[in-house]
RNA sequence: CGGAGAGUAGCGCAGCCUGGUUAGCGCGCAGCGUUCGGGACGCUGAGGUCGCCGGUUCGAAUCCGGCCUCUCCGACCA
């Protein structure tokens, strides 16, 4: 007897929405009784939540041993020393939960796990015929949001899949990489996910090359820049686009006209009567080389991370301290400018060619007009950084780019050398060369991916489960267990079903009919099967599809059961 | 960290402004009975340090101060 009984399963379902959900997944996480939180961030995972939770864990295993990838078991608490020696233990800063045993030694809940397997590295592998080799885990991951939300799709404590990878030349690496691109791929379309691959900023892991597995939702809290034409996809963060078409106009001498306190590009755009795309606007960053100006048209957005990821500088940071700015400029927010400045400039490209444009003056009350870029004043650098907006041209086809949502699921990063030579992690090639070991890392969000399917697969009444995660393939609701008759009638359908290698919950609950209509709906199992007076009557049990309500009626025996149930189950699997 | 809001029974909330017997309501929970096909009904009952600490007062869920926690928006983020 392998099914499960309602009644002697923790399976405790909400009618009232909880207030402190806001999001459907969150929402039906709570009210199915999947998860309950402990703290802000922090969840429990019931024994009916974990099943869901074990079923893509599971995908994630199979589709990661069959790409030769190994599985292990990395610590979770990790000495401050080894985060030290690559120098995220200040990078990744307050995110990281950080504690002291009692002779006073620094530890972190790790957040990632680079470091400690870098030094597993370092000292297992020795040899270019020890390579390539990947390792993989799955298992909770740390870190101190500033802010959690959404129940489980921002967590403090989560559970994910992380994969390193190591080589002895690039090649191998991009092989390996593009064989996690594909198991990542089939991963999500296993667990039931719509999702995007995107090129993905990289933020405090370093390297170069990254994608991340977008899945799509208006809840998410991602955005993404598609190209329907040519399917260039990004993070809106580092979508690149075509610089917009310079702004119409003259070039004219340059002026400096008063404009006392007219700081904002709306104040100016009322003032002078210009367009806001005639205006530069700057921003002053600081960094390990000293001051830099940044210069952005006035109608655009300065996109940051485009910013930092072209300076290849951790330390930058946006001067944010009207005092600073006024000893790097010389006047304060609202009137700085390029000309006479007399440090770096970096200029996003549709500042190029503004035939007459208003910058700052770098003078309280003033501003320059008929400025014009490398005539009045130099830019060291031009690039975009600008912010990627609906409609923009696509960097590549030049068609208009659309902004969506997504949950990030799962990124994939090409790391290169930054860890193991951090770490002193080498290995001898064939010529007897030392050199550092090429590395990737590959995350899966694993209970992030729970969160996402039911945002995606879900209606009024409850979650909808894609059959691979489901919980259970099949509830049977018997509507009077206190009936002998269709309480061993259901008993010998779960029996059969389960001996078909279904996995079966029985709502024997005493509760009234409704209910268990309402409960099956919510729960989200594909299947319902119904044992009750009215088609026992006919010598029937009724079954009812939770996907599209899809009903069918079968002769109340066993063989005829699990037949029938199959043929429900056979229309989910497209 | 900035802004906003909230902490009263397992869940959802009222009461607080205007201090005064045993702190209420709906759902849920327990017992009994009646029901039994799309969240039934009746009766009886259990369940609360009113987030915490301090103050004001004859008297504090209610007024004042401090702290904590949670939620939302923002900044931030593999």
């Amino acid at each position: 007897m392998a099914y499960v009984r309602w009644t002697r399963y923790l399976l405790p379902t909400w009618k009232e929405e909880p207030a402190e959900a806001e999001i459907p997944s969150h929402r039906l996480m709570l009210r199915a009784g999947l998860i309950r939180r402990v703290a802000s961030g922090i969840y429990e995972f019931l024994p009916f939540g974990y099943r869901a939770l074990r079923k893509v864990e599971r995908i994630v295993r199979e589709e990661m041993d069959a790409i030769g990838a190994l599985e292990m078991k990395l610590p979770v608490l990790q000495p401050e020393e080894l985060w030290r020696r690559t120098g995220r233990w200040e990078d990744f800063g307050p995110e990281m939960f950080k504690l002291t045993d009692r002779k006073g030694q620094g530890f972190a809940l790790g957040p990632t796990h680079e470091e400690i397997i870098t030094e597993l590295a370092a000292r297992e592998i020795r040899s270019w015929r020890d390579m390539p080799l990947t390792l993989y885990q799955i298992g909770e991951k740390y870190r101190d949001e500033i802010r959690p939300r959404f129940g489980v799709m921002r967590a403090r404590e989560f559970l994910m899949k992380d994969a390193y990878s190591f080589h002895g030349s690039w090649d191998s690496l991009e092989e390996t990489y593009r064989d996690m691109y594909t198991a990542y791929s089939r991963t999500f379309t296993r667990c039931g996910l719509v999702f995007v691959a995107v090129e993905a900023p990289t933020g405090v892991m370093g390297g170069d090359v990254s994608h991340e597995f977008m899945a799509v939702a208006d809840t998410g809290e991602d955005e993404i820049a598609l190209c329907s034409a040519c399917g260039y996809a990004a993070n809106r963060q580092v979508a690149h686009t075509e610089p917009p078409d310079p702004p119409p106009g003259e070039e004219r001498p340059l002026e400096l006209v008063a404009t006392p306190g007219v700081r904002t590009v709306e104040e100016l755009v009322e003032f002078l009567g210009v367009s806001p795309a005639q205006i530069v606007k700057t921003f002053l960053y600081v960094g390990r080389d000293g001051a830099l100006a940044v210069l952005v048209r006035g109608d655009q957005e300065l996109e940051e991370t485009k910013l930092l990821q072209a300076a290849g500088d951790p330390t930058l940071r946006r001067v944010d301290d009207p005092g600073e700015a006024e000893r790097i400029s010389g006047a304060p927010f609202g009137f700085l400018g390029p000309i006479g400045l007399g440090i770096p400039v970096w200029a996003d490209e549709s500042v190029r060619d503004i035939p007459a444009a208003v910058v700052g003056g770098n003078r309280e009350g003033y501003h320059y007009v008929g400025a014009r870029a490398g005539r009045d004043f130099r830019v060291d650098r031009y690039l975009d950084i600008h912010r990627a907006r609906e409609g923009d041209p696509c960097g590549r086809c030049g068609s208009p780019l659309r902004i969506r949502r997504g949950i990030e699921v799962g990124q994939i990063f090409q790391l290169g050398t930054k860890y193991s030579e951090a770490l002193g992690a080498t290995f001898l090639d064939r010529d007897g060369e030392e050199r550092p070991i090429i590395m990737g890392c590959y995350g899966i969000g694993v209970s992030r991916i729970l969160g996402a399917v039911i945002e995606q697969h879900h209606d009024e009444a409850g979650i909808i489960w894609p059959l691979e995660i489901a919980p259970f393939q099949v509830v049977i609701a018997v509507l009077r267990p206190d009936v002998p008759e269709q309480m061993e009638l259901a008993e010998r359908l779960a029996s059969a079903l389960d001996r078909a290698g279904l996995e079966v919950l029985l709502d024997d609950r005493d509760r009234s009919p409704g209910e268990k209509f309402h409960d099956a709906k919510l729960i989200g199992i594909p299947v319902l099967l119904v044992v009750g007076p009215r088609a026992l009557q006919r010598g029937e049990v009724e079954a009812e599809r939770r996907r599209d309500g899809a009903k069918a009626s079968f002769p109340a025996a066993e063989d005829a059961v699990v037949r029938g149930v199959r043929e429900l189950l056979r229309a989910e699997l497209i």
